[in-house]
RNA sequence: UCCCCGGUAGUGUAAUGGUAACACAACGGCCUUUGGAGCCGUAUUUCCUGGUUCGAGUCCAGGCCGGGGAGCCA
């Protein structure tokens, strides 16, 4: 975005930041190396913010690197549209903040090797593409490429070659129903499956026609050789290597058997030099065998740590991608960046800036506390955020005509407007002004409740920029609706008249009719009626909210014309707007980022 | 039931053995040509019990409560 430049965040203080800096001030790393591993088997949502700032922050705050992975070890589950949109939307978010600290690798290559050491060096921050220019999202064939997962199956393969020479992993010929009996359970330890003392020859042989294809799906496993009583069900003799005769996204029919995530991601951070890998609370259990399998290689260079935290849970929203899914292919949404889904494309299109995610993200912190995030402190983000960017303009949602019966028909004048009090560098434009004129249904009451300031009949209001008005008549078509308030002007109360100062409780928002243009606008509310949708095991789509989308014609003030997708804006006394992606010159459409906040809905509320 | 991890105002987060604080929310007030923004104010907040210590939110022990863990998912 071009408009005023947002102070960026200072650094926080968290107890992985912590971790991070004793770990350099120990000279136990040069720099930092964190890395963000997303699944492409559906889009990222606010939650996977949360995780991308925490991890290229430290990259930023320490002088790192973060490198982009796709953790694509599952081809049934993984699909290409995935891979772009998740390019997309990181880009986006660190665009202009960390985009210099993003790790990628020269197309089409592999791990280094060494001595049976594998290594994946990563493109110098200099030699990145800017994230800001659209179109250039490196990917697949580009100079350079984000880092995959599938990149290493030939290095992961010659890994699970050693293991098994060590005498630490195994082919077991268990089907998957014999090795979940023997598992055991949490309370009572499993038992050694028959095939873990075969010889380590033939495992070998038969690893190697696992990969030839010599067997079906399911058929045989490899598995790590730990212990089958440990208390730690994931120590427990742990699959690390499956039959799957599936073509794969990256990797096409090259491979008929593919790593599991245990055994890929803890090598996968090795082979990128990763310091320090961090991820979500639920893989704590995991991180014994994440070790375990590093140290079982007895690998020369320095290893990665594991490190947990909370994952982000707002209210008043869901993040899971089955899911999102659901509402996606219910079409509960129109799509995976509705501006109503909490995706970052959905985010995006809903004209909430990048730098108010990254606040956000900031602002909840990190810790290993399971907690539930209160959206008001993103919608403030995102408030703060706008409020010192967002261009003012005049829009009315849901017009009244108002007359001004002391102007005469052909009168027309241009005003001064501000465009935004809050940086005066944006300056004024000019608004016309003239007899007839459109104000907000919400802005006129026949029988006004106390404390109601804006028009009522015989009462006045301030037209903003303009003069003060008096309501004299109110006119109803014949089943008692208001068409049309006819009203006076005092034509000395304009900015700089003589009776401009008069103290006048209400101020209201107009556009001239004849000179208003005309403007789709998709009023979105929150997707959920419960602040837990999901509280106490209930159905989501029970509690979804009605009116989470309406769709209006807005009157605009002319200058609006020129709205560029860019550019936020603020309709004043009612929020905030970006132009949504399916505007057209001439069939304008904005979206409802968020409203201004409301003190009148709240008096509204409590005198009933 | 077994293992792992947590518990600080309403919601989150800080305080790293030395006066418990910040943000959001809520509620007052001031100001205002946006009922916006801004400004000022409002809270016996450390799960319980015991221990160590001159001193404990922090260290120790036991308990209580919550979350995670038995995919050939990640």
């Amino acid at each position: 975005m071009s408009n005023a430049p947002v102070t960026p965040p200072s650094a926080p203080n968290d107890f992985i930041r912590d971790i991070v800096k004793a770990d350099l001030e120990s000279g136990k790393y040069k720099s930092p190396v964190t890395r963000f591993p997303p699944e492409p088997n559906g889009y990222l949502h606010i939650g996977h913010a949360k995780s991308i700032c925490l991890n290229f922050g430290i990259a930023h705050e320490f002088g790192g690197r973060c490198n982009l992975r796709f953790d694509d070890t599952n081809p049934t589950k993984e699909e290409i549209e995935y891979v772009e949109s998740i390019i997309a939307d990181v880009k986006w978010l660190i665009a202009g903040w960390a985009d210099d600290r993003l790790g990628y690798k020269a197309a089409g290559t592999v791990p280094e090797t060494k001595d049976g050491d594998f290594y994946q060096p990563a493109v110098v921050a200099a030699g990145f593409t800017p994230a800001s220019q659209p179109g250039n999202a490196p990917v697949k064939g580009a100079a350079t490429e984000p880092f995959y997962a599938s990149d290493y199956f030939d290095a992961l393969y010659a890994y699970a070659i050693e293991l098994i020479r060590r005498g630490k992993a195994y082919v077991c010929d268990h089907t998957a129903d014999e090795v979940d009996q023997m598992r055991g359970a949490p309370d009572r330890p499993g038992e050694n499956s028959k095939y873990r003392d075969r010889s380590i020859e033939e495992s070998l042989k038969l690893f190697v026609a696992m990969k030839n294809g010599e067997f079906p799906d399911g058929a045989r496993t490899v598995r790590a050789k730990i212990d089958m009583a440990s208390p730690n069900i994931w120590l427990r003799d742990p699959l690390i290597y499956r039959i799957r005769h599936a073509s794969h996204h990256q990797t096409g029919d090259k491979w008929c058997i593919y790593p599991l995530y245990d055994f890929a991601h803890c090598l996968s951070d090795y082979i990128e030099g990763i310091t320090h890998s961090i991820c979500t609370l639920e893989f704590e259990v995991h991180r014994p065998l994440y070790d375990w399998i590093l140290n079982a290689l007895e690998l020369p260079r320095p290893l990665p740590h594991q490190y947990e935290f909370a994952k982000l849970i707002p209210t008043y929203t869901i993040v899971s991608k089955r899911k999102l899914i659901q509402l996606v292919n219910d079409q509960v949404v129109a799509g995976w960046d509705d501006p109503r889904l909490p995706t970052i494309s959905g985010l995006r299109r809903r004209g909430i800036p990048a730098s108010a995610v990254r606040q956000f993200a900031y602002n909840i912190g990190v810790t290993k506390y399971n907690s539930v995030t209160d959206i008001a402190v993103f919608e403030h983000c995102i408030r703060e955020d706008l409020n010192k960017r967002a261009l003012r303009r005049l829009a009315v949602l849901h017009p009244l005509k108002v007359v001004i019966t002391n102007l005469p028909a052909d009168h027309f004048e241009e005003l001064d407007a501000i465009n935004n009090p809050e940086d005066v560098s944006t300056g004024k434009r000019k608004v016309p002004f003239s007899r007839e004129l459109y104000i907000e249904q919400d802005d006129f009451a026949e029988v006004p409740p106390p404390k109601f300031f804006r028009l009522k009949p015989g009462g006045e209001v301030r037209l903003k920029y303009a003069y003060i008005i008096k309501c004299d008549e109110v006119i109803k078509d014949s089943s008692g609706k208001i068409v049309e308030l006819r009203c006076t002007a005092d034509l000395d109360s304009k900015t700089g008249g003589a009776t401009s100062g008069r103290k006048i409780k209400g101020t209201i928002h107009w556009v001239s009719a004849q000179h208003a243009i005309e403007a789709e606008v998709r009023l979105y509310d929150r997707l959920f009626t419960e602040a837990e949708p999901e509280k106490d095991g209930r159905d989501f789509k029970t509690v979804l909210n009605p009116h989470s989308l309406e769709v209006v014609t807005g009157k605009c003030e002319p200058s609006l014309k020129d709205a560029t997708a860019e550019l936020r804006y603020q309709f004043e006394r009612l929020g905030y707007f970006a132009l949504d992606a399916d505007s057209k010159p001439g069939k304008l459409v904005f979206n409802r980022t968020i409203i201004l906040k409301d003190a009148w809905s709240k008096i509204e509320k409590k005198q009933g």
